[in-house]
DNA sequence: GTATTGAATTTTGCATTCAAAATCCAAAGT
DNA sequence: ACTTTGGATTTTGAATGCAAAATTCAATAC
């Protein structure tokens, strides 16, 4: 019998839990806002029971806070939190990368760079947002071609808890630069499956990603505490 | 006004969370058991709603598999689970270790120092159970000198996914003269405060944990799959 | 004897309900 | 005017209720 791709089926409080992510990643709802129940419950017209355990799922992946008998708020993006979460990070690609630098096929690595080419364009057009999107892409194609789903599991939840400060830096055209040029290298070393170094590059990439958010929040405290 | 430690309240779903994660790493659930909501409901004493919402985030732990309309089961630890897992908490392991070198106090370097003695002195008695409990606190020990929170956060997550492989794996001795060896090693690398080799030697010392678990899984088929 | 069907039973997903806690707000006191 | 107080209102936490889906199992067909 041909068992077509099994139907898919979603409970709502998983496709709540997706979107609900999505907003707060995406900076719809701010850190630090209160989560009314009521209205969220009203917004997507369900109940309270999968919304709230969605909530619980959220909290765990740290995107919300909930406090016993006053609800729920979005995490607030301390810069404490920036400086925790970005060498660990930086550990995951770094071994993200070491692992694709075994393991990617050919292919892959052609799509990688592929997507460094259009990113430097993007780059040259000083284009931010396309910047940030393929940027994101060429990480993602990396945690890809490691083959290891935990390990990008780790790394989606950290990515997804830090990706709402882009929203705060606007990054300095000096800061950009050095930012291709580090991505020149880790396309280098990847092309020449050069695992070690590539991961040295990605650890210095992320710890200069946080020096550039630091010191815009730290000019324009658009962050909290 | 002295406003003394903040009155501990929690609520039933942090509570049963808990407790499952326990009974599931502790191996009193084993891998692949249904979990029937019915009787734990009845076991804990209180209704399916907090409980259903405990175990959307052990599900999200990667501790229970829920499948829509199926019910709950302790996720089952595969060959690949393990595999996959053990490089990630030994990128893990090794920035905690780095950290710890940066900002540990002579007093944590001491306490390591102590419980590093105290396992050796199991080691030498054959004491698996004790030596055990003393490696991981050794262990949680060094990612709390780190003072990391979001390290550590990632780090208990994907140990207690791992550590009720243990339960299967009686190292065999030769292993655990090199386990052991590895410990001084690492004790020596924080004690000299070499970031870069203790980093290395915690890398190298879990994939050896891991090839320590293969083999027995290979010899003994303990575990699903 | 084995496989198949389908009705009874159980289990699951979600909505609703209810009690307890927190918040709001207006009246009283300083 | 400003703070305090206490009751009305809202919000939260957890239990219960209900419909839909899955499982079980005995009766039937092969």
């Amino acid at each position: 019998m041909s068992t077509d791709s099994p139907i898919p089926r979603r409970s709502l409080h998983d496709e709540l839990a997706e979107r609900l992510r999505n907003q707060i990643v995406e900076g719809a709802l701010e850190p630090g806002a209160k989560i009314s129940e009521k209205d969220l419950c009203a917004a997507f017209e369900v109940s309270r029971t999968p919304l709230r355990e969605a909530l619980k799922v959220l909290a765990r992946e740290g995107l919300v806070v909930l406090t016993p008998h006053r609800g729920a708020h979005v995490a607030p993006l301390t810069v404490a939190d920036l400086e925790q979460a970005f060498p660990v990070i930086g550990a995951l690609e770094a071994l993200a990368g070491e692992l694709a630098c075994e393991r990617a096929n050919d292919g892959e690595i052609r799509e990688i760079s592929a997507l460094h080419k259009r990113m430097e364009t993007a780059y040259k057009a000083r284009d931010r947002k396309r910047y940030f999107r393929l940027n994101q892409q060429i990480h993602e194609a990396m945690a890809r071609a490691a083959r290891n789903p935990v390990l990008d599991q780790m790394r989606e939840m950290l990515a997804g808890r830090v990706a709402r400060a882009r929203y705060y830096a606007n990054i300095s055209m000096p800061r950009w630069e050095q930012a291709m040029m580090e991505h020149e290298e880790i396309l280098m070393a990847l092309e020449a499956r050069d695992g070690g170094r590539l991961g040295q590059v990605l650890k210095d990439h992320l710890a200069h990603k946080l020096e550039t958010l630091r010191s815009v929040i730290e000019s324009e405290g658009a962050v909290d505490e």
